[in-house]
DNA sequence: AAACTTAATCAATCTATATTGATATTATAG
DNA sequence: CTATAATATCAATATAGATTGATTAAGTTT
């Protein structure tokens, strides 16, 4: 009997948990999401702290931003970056339930 | 000041959570390990509830054993997978420290 | 031993995405 | 208005990894 992991109703839930995945498995991204905990920060905060070129960090921003996962709001020169708790929480959660943890 | 994440200490450990979700963050993979939740299966199980050809699958299954995700047994012609469940909660816990849950 | 079954391996190709370099955009300061 | 700073965008390249096809290996059956 095929198990429920491989039936159209978790075969949804199992793509948005992957594209999850992919999003956060990249290892400057999930160092962004770290740094991004505390307060928000600036893009050239952010470069710096992670010693990587300013237009690399831009797109992994907008990776994770077009995810929902961190929002932005711009303040003159510069442009602030802060978690979405909500949506990694969310994320998270279901993940944690194909993992069965 | 450097946040927490960008220390060598925590590097490491980045690195070793990212490396569990790039294993994990492939739909079939994340499948395959739903799949030995329950019960042990073998190769040909598993790729016909996958639908996928018996080469490819061999593959997933060999780079989720290479993390010690899963283990195996050779029974007459069968191989059958079983899931680790004590490798798996490992990471999986590291993992959501990181997410803060 | 020959034929068959199951699974693994290997090389080749395809695909996605990270990275780089150059440039554009937006805002501020002089 | 010009120069500078911070960020985003875009095209080109590099790289990793998924997929495919063919073959091999190991065990079973007749």
């Amino acid at each position: 009997m095929k198990p429920n992991c491989c039936k159209n109703k978790s075969e949804k839930k199992i793509k948005q948990a992957t594209e999850f995945l992919k999003i956060i498995s990249e290892e400057n991204r999930l160092k962004i999401l770290c740094i991004l905990r505390g307060d928000e920060k600036c893009v050239c905060e952010i470069w710096q702290f992670l010693n990587l070129p300013q237009n690399l960090v831009s797109h992994h921003l907008k990776v994770l931003k077009g995810f929902d996962l961190i929002s932005s709001k711009k303040e003159g020169l510069k442009v602030f970056y802060k978690l979405n708790q909500k949506t990694l929480v969310k994320h998270t959660e279901l993940l944690n339930k194909f993992l069965k943890i």
